[in-house]
DNA sequence: CACGCTAGGGATAA
DNA sequence: GGTATTACCCTGTTAT
DNA sequence: CAGGGTAATAC
DNA sequence: CCCTAGCGT
């Protein structure tokens, strides 16, 4: 049922199609050519620490993920759409579109929604205590570089010569966890800016870049492009 | 002076 | 057939 | 991002 | 999230 089990015997038409961003067959990650179909799992852990959540609505009920985007950011969530949609939990055919009204002005968005599966309790389990979204006990194990990739797609920014990782909602304590695994991990020099946020320090900023780089889409790569 | 860490204002993309 | 759950749409509000 | 609402389905 | 601005080196 999930989806990149044969991979490497599917067409690399399809491949591409998930990952435009990807010039030659072997750069797309082997996980994808079925050494290892959890790239989705690890791209999910990215999406939950950014701009993606799971919703559990009944307590007899599963849980499906959820995800929204502006409009300037559609070519990335078609791409976001399309990991799960390959795998075969959403849907949908397309992100559906919604709009927000504020000041008089119009602001267009996108979302979509997976199915429900039961097997995702698991991870509603460890990513929500009573509604609120916490970090996992096991983070340092989650955060892969893949997961890292899209964390930053969705929460970081360029801040003059460091980058920020918007973790202002999470507890004081979660977010001095994330530091410590990016710091313990992947020996990033990190501190805690104001607002709960995570700053990475500018001579961190290279060996960051090249950790994440190979899993950024290319709509989304002005998240690692210095500001001139 | 230039660079880079830090705090904070603000409007929208979550 | 009653109710529990799904899948999608819509709205509200602020943390990103 | 997180809730609420509901028509359609599942049990 | 993006941006400006203050401050220490
Ligand atoms: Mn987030
Ligand atoms: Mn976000
Ligand atoms: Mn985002």
């Amino acid at each position: 049922m999930l989806p990149f089990t044969g991979g490497v015997h599917s067409s690399s038409i399809d491949l591409f199609d998930l990952f435009p961003h990807f010039l030659t067959l072997s750069l797309i990650p082997l996980r994808f050519k079925g050494e290892n179909e959890d790239y989705l799992g690890q791209a999910m852990v990215g999406l939950l620490l950014g701009d993606g959540s799971l919703v559990k609505k009944y307590a007899g009920g599963a849980t499906y993920f959820k995800y929204a985007q502006g409009k300037i950011h559609y070519e990335y969530i078609i791409h976001v759409f399309s990991l799960f949609k390959q795998a075969g939990v959403v849907l949908m055919s397309e992100p559906s579109m919604g709009t927000t009204t504020l000041k008089g002005v119009v602001h267009v968005w996108y979302q979509f929604s997976t199915q429900s599966l039961t097997t995702w309790n698991a991870l509603h389990a460890i990513w929500y205590v009573n509604g609120v979204k916490v970090i996992p006990e096991n983070i340092y194990h989650l955060l892969t570089p893949i997961a890292l990739a899209y964390w930053l797609i969705d929460d970081g920014g360029w801040t003059k010569g460091g980058i920020h990782l918007a973790t202002n909602s999470f507890t004081p304590d979660d977010t001095k966890r994330l530091a410590e695994v990016l710091s313990s991990k992947y020996g990033l020099k990190v501190s805690i800016h104001s607002r709960n946020r995570i700053y990475i320090w500018a001579r961190s900023v290279s060996d960051f870049s090249n950790i994440v780089r190979p899993y950024i889409h290319p709509s989304m790569s002005y998240k690692i492009t210095p500001v001139l």
